[in-house]
DNA sequence: ATCTATTCCTGGCTGC
DNA sequence: TGCAGCCAGGAATAGA
């Protein structure tokens, strides 16, 4: 699933390539597209030239000639290929003056929203989880309550994670999902920010988990996932003390976590 | 604010 | 081998 780290690896691999390309001609699949319809959507975009493309959590941000921005969100299966040719689960397909995008989602839980400036469901998202300072992470942690897991998850409170660099960060962080956020002590509360950064930044490093069919806009896999410690893992023993990564159901999703090192 | 359940969707897996 | 049934989950939504 495209979280912060795989929406990086893409938007890299496709910016350089994007940038002053001019669409002649874009086509969607209407589930795709969120507010206005999708042969309207298209004629806008018809003779746009591509100003800049930029990421905003899990959201790919699309500048355009003409003050308009394209934002993608990939949902659970979503992908841009670069230069492909559209399969059965292409929903959109973007032909450029040179080159040609395709928008490839077998899911369909992805949207496409095109408007006049970042659409209101990206634009009232938290900090980026890969740029928020420490201070201001904990500053807003403290507003906060309930289980760390489920806020980590939501992109209001902070942008980019998911569930599987959740899951891993707060192994990292030796933090129990179901920990309650108003009794993390500084010192843990450091040590979940430095693990988020950290988990995070090695995974931009690795280009990403390619768990079941992620792939970048070249088709290349991500290898984050040989470095997972527990998300798939449960049964596993545990990379730090051996003992069995167990299987939970925190807010209606799988976690993943290890009992002893990551305690209650 | 927080929590739960529901909806969207289909490839891949399980079990018979 | 074939197939029904279930599961995965990002985000919106409704209701408590």
């Amino acid at each position: 699933m495209p979280e912060l780290p795989e929406v990086e690896t893409i938007v890299r691999s496709v910016a350089p390539r994007l940038v002053g390309r001019e669409i002649r001609q874009a086509r969607f699949y209407s589930r795709l597209v969120l507010k206005g319809d999708a042969t309207k959507t298209a004629a806008r975009l018809r003779g746009r030239r591509i100003q800049a493309v930029s990421r905003h959590g899990k959201f790919i941000v699309i500048q355009l000639s003409g003050g308009l921005t394209l934002a993608i969100h990939l949902g659970m299966t979503g992908g841009l290929l670069w230069d492909a040719e559209p399969g059965p689960h292409a929903r959109a397909v973007f032909d450029l003056d040179a080159g040609r995008l395709v928008y490839d989602d077998p899911r369909q839980f992805g949207r496409i929203e095109l408007s006049t400036s970042l659409p209101e469901r990206a634009a009232r998202l938290g900090p980026d989880a890969l740029a928020i300072g420490a201070k201001e992470f904990s500053t807003r942690l403290a507003q906060r309550r309930g289980h760390i897991k489920p806020l980590l998850l939501n992109q209001a409170f902070l942008r980019g994670l998911g569930n599987i660099y959740t899951d891993e960060s707060l192994f990292s962080a030796r933090i129990h999902p179901l920990a309650s956020v108003e009794r993390l002590g500084p010192a843990r509360i450091r040590r979940l920010y430095a693990a988020i950064q950290q988990v995070l930044q090695a995974a931009v490093d690795a280009g990403g988990s390619s768990i079941s069919d992620y792939v970048d806009a070249d088709g290349r896999a991500g290898s984050f996932q040989v470095q997972h410690h527990v998300y798939g893992k449960e049964g596993a023993p545990c990379s730090r003390c051996g003992t069995p990564i167990r299987r939970i159901v925190v807010g209606q999703r799988g976690t993943h976590y290890c009992p002893k090192c990551q305690r209650a």
